[in-house]
DNA sequence: AATACGTGGCG
DNA sequence: TCGCCAAGTAT
């Protein structure tokens, strides 16, 4: 590999081609139809913009997975600002990143994103790896994200494939109102084959892909309208044929998965962990606005689920085994 | 390969 | 109201 530094700059539209062996007429239209469409529409976020850095971007992608970007542009912020390096980050308790994490959902992916500070401060001398392999390594980095951070933080070529792209090619390509559940291996080929050759035109076509996904081509309801490939998508040219599946919902109300995230808030809320007796059914029944020190809302919230104390107790398991709580002398706290 | 893993907004 | 959905990963 060749040692040089990847000057970050802002993600923009690229210059026009060097035409060597180029591809399909067709497929090179599509390039420039859309990058011209992102040069145009693409929402100013702070992790594109010029004076973002490599950790940010890493950051911003670990927070995006199944998690909206508004939700994200606050919490974002204060962590790039309370940690703008990697080092900041791996010399706090992890418990501090579970808790600034807030309310993002999938709290695991704060220690994950602790964790790979520490593996960047400690093994790579505080800089991240440029190329997906490297960061393939790294604690709660898998094939989207470093793809994602390699093309989006490094320039580099890479193939990026989440949902919303998915979805894109399923019915630009495809013709196809929905990509099939999970990830296939044709689809990763045809996306791929779909990548501009050339460097600074793939990171384009990235962003622009994922862009279109997230504000024109969305799962419900698409806006073909404004669609700038409109005139391309072999869906549209299908008739917009329905979805030949029924996705299937997430289970939520009652699930273990509900008491852990509530037993999160209540840890979170607590600065200096409560007792695991709280969570019995008679320290629960009596708590209700004795809020002192401000877990009064969390428990309240954790009591209204009204499960049973063995899954209150399997839940706890759970994050314990998962590393998000600890316990000392009786006393629940992040880690 | 299927499953577990949070959260809140929207149609 | 309620199910769907959001820049997935790890096991």
């Amino acid at each position: 590999m060749t040692p040089r530094k990847v000057p970050v700059t802002a993600i923009a539209a690229p210059r026009r081609r060097a035409s060597a062996a180029s591809p399909p007429a067709r497929l090179t239209d599509l390039h420039a139809a859309l990058a011209a469409w992102f040069a145009r529409e693409a929402r100013d976020l702070p992790w594109r913009a010029a004076d973002r850095t490599p950790w940010g971007v890493l950051v911003s992608e670990i927070m995006l997975q199944q998690t909206p970007v508004v939700r994200v542009l606050p919490v974002w912020e204060e962590w790039m600002r309370r940690w703008p390096h990697p080092s900041d980050l791996a010399a706090e308790p992890a418990g501090e990143a579970v808790r600034a994490w807030g309310r993002l959902g999938y709290p695991r992916r704060a220690l994950r994103l602790h964790a790979a500070a520490a593996v960047i401060t400690r093994e790579h001398d505080g800089e991240l790896p440029t190329i997906e392999e490297g960061l393939l390594a790294l604690p709660g980095v898998g094939t989207y994200t470093a793809a994602a951070v390699a093309a989006f933080a490094f320039g580099g070529r890479a193939t990026v494939v989440d949902t919303n792209i998915r979805r894109v090619h399923a019915r630009l390509v495809g013709g196809e109102a929905l990509p099939a559940p999970s990830l296939t291996a044709a689809e990763q080929r045809r996306a791929a084959a779909l990548l501009p050759e050339d460097r600074a035109e793939s990171v384009v076509w990235n962003a622009a892909a994922m862009e279109l996904g997230a504000l024109v081509c969305t799962a419900r309801s698409p806006r073909c309208s404004e669609c700038p490939v409109a005139a391309d998508c072999a869906w549209l040219a299908a008739g917009e044929p329905p979805p030949t599946y029924t996705p299937r919902g997430q289970a939520w109300h009652g699930t273990d998965r509900q008491v852990r995230g509530a037993i999160m808030a209540v840890l979170r809320a607590a600065e200096h962990g409560v007792p695991r007796a709280l969570l019995d059914d008679s320290a629960l029944a009596t708590v209700s606005d004795s809020a002192a020190d401000g877990v009064g809302p969390a428990v309240a919230r954790l009591k209204a689920l009204q499960a049973g104390p063995e899954q209150r107790e399997r839940a706890l398991a759970g994050l314990l085994a998962d590393g998000l709580a600890v316990e000392a002398d009786g006393v629940l706290r992040l880690p």
